[in-house]
DNA sequence: CGTTTTTGACCAGCGC
DNA sequence: GCGCTGGTCAAAAACG
């Protein structure tokens, strides 16, 4: 059984990305472990299937990847955040306001499976890691990041499978309104081939 | 000394 | 209402 759900009322797309699609800059290969590309079978997870609520679709591509296109509904809270100047205004950030609920905003999130020992894997952008939870069943800690820069407001959480410490789960929401980090000398490449990413 | 990480507390949503 | 859970805040600590 499908988990209660962002989901249920939206459009689904799955993302049997193609291994070329998600390699990352081969400038950003020698911080991984030679396991990044020596994937092994592994089989769907039963629990994260119902956690995003999308079936795993395999490939025989280096990598077990899923996701959707769509959007979740955010809550109504306003002024949450260190990029929303309410709380600098004498509102501290355990006492926010609930204001109106506005729109409903929805951001698009997706995520995919790696095999890595490296938990966060260098994708070009800069993050800034605002938080550490201990989930439900799992042993393993998820981690939760922001885009550094301003006015961005993706996040992305990473966490390890607890049946397969091998593997991790990166979920990435939101997206980029900037280029990535210009600071690689390389970033051309890297946007040519992030591109497909984050479109 | 500016930036990032750590970490416990707080918050909202959900199920009961 | 209460308790559980995942996500976030923010002060302090760590880092470079």
């Amino acid at each position: 059984m499908l988990n209660q759900g962002f989901l249920e009322d939206q459009q689904i797309s799955f993302f049997p990305f193609p291994a070329n699609m998600i390699s990352l800059p081969n400038q950003n290969l020698k911080t991984l472990s030679p396991s990044y590309h020596l994937p092994q079978h592994s089989k769907p997870e039963q629990h994260l299937t119902s956690h995003f609520g999308l079936p795993l679709q395999s490939s025989n591509a280096n990598y077990w990847a899923w996701g959707e296109v769509g959007e979740i509904i955010s809550n109504k809270i306003l002024g949450m955040g260190r990029d929303d100047h309410h709380h600098h205004l004498g509102v501290s950030g355990m006492k926010m306001k609930k204001m109106k609920s506005r729109r409903k905003v929805r951001e698009p999130r997706f995520c995919f499976k790696t095999m890595s020992d490296v938990d966060v894997l260098d994708d070009g952008y800069k993050w800034r890691k605002y938080g550490q939870k201990v989930v439900k069943n799992t042993q393993h800690p998820r981690s939760y990041y922001r885009c550094t820069q301003d006015n961005c407001r993706v996040k992305k959480r990473v966490e390890r499978l607890a049946e397969d410490p091998r593997m991790v789960i990166t979920t990435y929401e939101g997206r980029h309104a900037h280029s990535p980090s210009q600071n690689e000398e390389d970033s051309e490449a890297n946007t040519a081939k992030l591109c497909n990413f984050w479109l």
